[in-house]
RNA sequence: GGCUCCGUAGCUCAGCCGGAUAGAGCGACGGUUUCCUAAACCGUAGGCCGCGUGUUCGAAUCACGCCGGGGUCACCA
């Protein structure tokens, strides 16, 4: 149920009547009509801009349509008044028991509420993480996880059918350097010194896979040059490492439906074939590109290479797809790989890239443009740099690697739960500070506090009615007499469960699941502040002593909000707490 | 220099597919506890929405140009 839909149905409805009158010419457009919540309060219930978005097309004033809709609307039972204000906006008020069915609907549709079918099935292909196959996951890679997980969860629940993807960049020479760095780690393991030369990794989590070598090969490699072991070692190391980074998506609740290979593209024809499907569209060509403007490069000297016409598709330069040795540049396999995700039939594209990423969106949207056609859109969300901190200093340590902040020490060191809510508190395209010592903090100060808190005070008065012997199941609860929720306070708070569903829609629109926690954010604090209400004035209090008929429809509107709650923090891949004494 | 993101209260940030008197938290100041968890709530103060021009009935929001800060910039992935 999304009553701003509903309502913005009468609108329309009640403009088409309008039409059928002749009071407005026809063929006009409501498009552009939207049924919102006003921002200030005083200004009723909902709002609606319609007299003034087609005053101009209908040629009329704004005030005559406007009170001509009027009219209409205050016809409907769910009206109970309507106003012209302003330069012609309609306010609207909707009767107490629309706002109380909201409750009723919340607590018969469960966790289902606000769920919504704006998808329409399409199928999306979310791929998000995709760090190289050569250690564990940092810092760095975890906000990008978090999002688009948290992303996918939200499109799921928008009515879209998702798959999330990983995408192995297990192709290039960073496997190589991996393979070289086992194979120390493997003389290390048969008592050997190792060199960790420069440009190899220098971490500890390769140890283990050493070991694995040892147990595999013995001391059989030992006396051997790489053109006998590279192949297979970096086969085996980036499959354990594979195995570590899958282990640190799990620590952080991230599941992948599909991992998809760099190294499988080549040999398989498939490069060729993305190249060659360019190519047939004449965008594929031999060429110099100029030097970068304004930066100078000293080892800079003109080269014929295979250039991809990413400028007839909205990039600022063409771009090499092969090196001047023939071998094909990192974008040959991404281009294969994203007109793989094409021919899977995927009628919506999203890639989570770090911001150190940025460069290489528009030449991404260029061959996803020209390898479909048009036909599918590709949104590329960069996400900022995290920075951490703790109590306001600059926090730099790892356990394991030396030189980097895994994972896993967030998670460690904060919870997945946390970690997870904190990284949705800002927008993707803004940096956001990390505070270990803040995010455990118990206080108002802490977002992800604050929401749980309001879900474990709502369970704390579901605990005592049951105590007390009332019957708290929702479909009991939805049973209740909700007329008894008129005071302003338990409208109010319907009306902010109302929104839910019209949240969902705006946050799954522009892909933007930091929507979510800032609402959750907004909800909980309309429920502490209900809550407080109770100390001042008893009959807005949960549990009402010997009335089990207002006591029910009180706890009806408590529970109402827990169920918001939850679906928000099941959206956000965080799990509701229940109690937190 | 090109591309890109950011610039909103003292601080950290929402809002941005145009809408009414621009919001929240922290910090500051002042209140609230016989009560379902005060781990909370209520109130006060605090703003050329970086600057300018344009589009519009209407601009924090859109376009263009500046200023300031971050990221990035050919055969690395």
């Amino acid at each position: 149920m999304n009553l701003f839909a509903e309502i913005r149905t009468l609108v329309t409805d009640s403009l088409t009547a309008l039409v059928a009158e002749g009071a407005l010419p026809s063929g006009l457009d409501f498009a552009a009509v939207a049924v919102e919540p006003p921002r200030d309060p005083s200004h009723g219930d909902m709002a609606t801009n319609a007299a003034m978005v087609l005053a101009k097309p209908a040629g009329m004033q704004p005030r005559a349509i406007a009170e001509a809709l009027a009219a209409k609307l205050s016809l409907d039972a769910r009206v109970t008044g309507v106003e012209v204000a302003g330069p012609g906006f309609l306010n609207l008020r909707l009767a107490a028991n629309v706002w109380q069915g909201v409750v009723k609907a919340a607590l018969t549709e469960g966790l289902e509420f606000g769920r919504s079918m704006m998808g329409g099935g399409r199928k999306v292909n979310v791929e998000f993480v995709s760090a190289n196959p050569t250690g564990p996951m940092h810092v760095g890679h975890v906000r990008g996880a978090v999002v688009g997980d948290a992303l996918a969860r939200l499109l799921d629940f928008a009515g879209w059918n998702v798959t999330r993807e990983y995408y192995i960049n297990d192709g290039g020479a960073q496997v190589d350097v991996l393979a070289r760095s086992a194979y120390e780690r493997y003389r290390e393991a048969n008592g050997l010194e190792p060199e960790i030369r420069e440009g190899l990794y220098p971490g500890d989590y390769l140890i283990p896979v050493g070991e694995a070598l040892k147990a595999k090969y013995g001391a059989s490699l030992l006396d051997k040059g790489e053109e006998v072991w590279l192949a297979d070692i970096r086969e085996i190391a980036s499959e354990l490492m594979m195995d570590e980074i899958r282990g640190d998506l799990a620590a952080l609740n991230v599941k992948m439906d599909v991992y998809s290979s760099e190294k499988a593209l080549y040999g398989t024809g498939q490069i060729e074939a993305a190249i060659q499907a360019l190519r047939d569209m004449g965008l594929i060509y031999e060429g110099t590109l100029e030097p970068p403007k304004g930066k100078t490069l000293d080892d800079w000297e003109p080269r014929v290479q295979t250039l991809f016409r990413s400028t007839a598709h909205g990039d600022d330069v063409d771009r090499p797809v092969m090196k001047s040795d023939g071998a094909w540049t990192y974008f040959a396999p991404d281009i294969a790989y994203h007109y793989n995700k094409v021919q899977r039939g995927f009628d919506e594209l999203i890639d989570i890239f770090g911001a150190d990423h940025g460069g290489y969106v528009k030449r991404m949207k260029a061959a996803v443009s020209a390898l479909s056609g048009g036909k599918v859109p590709l949104d590329i969300k960069l996400v900022q740099l995290v920075k951490l901190y703790k109590n306001g200093e600059p926090f730099k340590m790892s356990k394991r690697a030396g030189t980097f902040v895994t994972l896993r020490d967030v998670v460690e060191q904060a919870g997945a739960d946390v970690t997870r809510f904190m990284m949705l508190t800002r927008k993707n395209d803004v940096t956001l500070d990390f505070d270990f010592a803040k995010v455990l903090e118990q206080s108002k100060d802490n977002p992800v506090f604050y929401v749980q808190y309001a879900n474990a005070r709502i369970n704390s008065v579901l605990r005592k009615s049951r105590e007390a012997g009332i019957d708290c199941g929702d479909a009991a609860l939805a049973k209740a007499d909700l007329a008894i929720l008129s005071h302003p306070a338990e409208i109010q708070m319907a009306q902010k469960l109302a929104e839910w569903p019209r949240l969902v829609e705006i946050a799954a629109k522009g892909n933007e699941p930091h929507r979510i926690a800032f609402y959750l954010y907004e909800l909980a604090s309309e429920f502490h502040a209900l809550w407080n209400k109770g100390n001042d004035d008893p009959s807005l209090r949960f549990v009402q002593d010997g009335n089990a008929a207002t006591s029910a429809a009180k706890i009806a509107l408590a529970r109402a909000t827990g169920v918001v709650i939850s679906a928000g923090l099941g959206i956000l891949g965080v799990t509701p707490v229940e109690e937190m004494r």
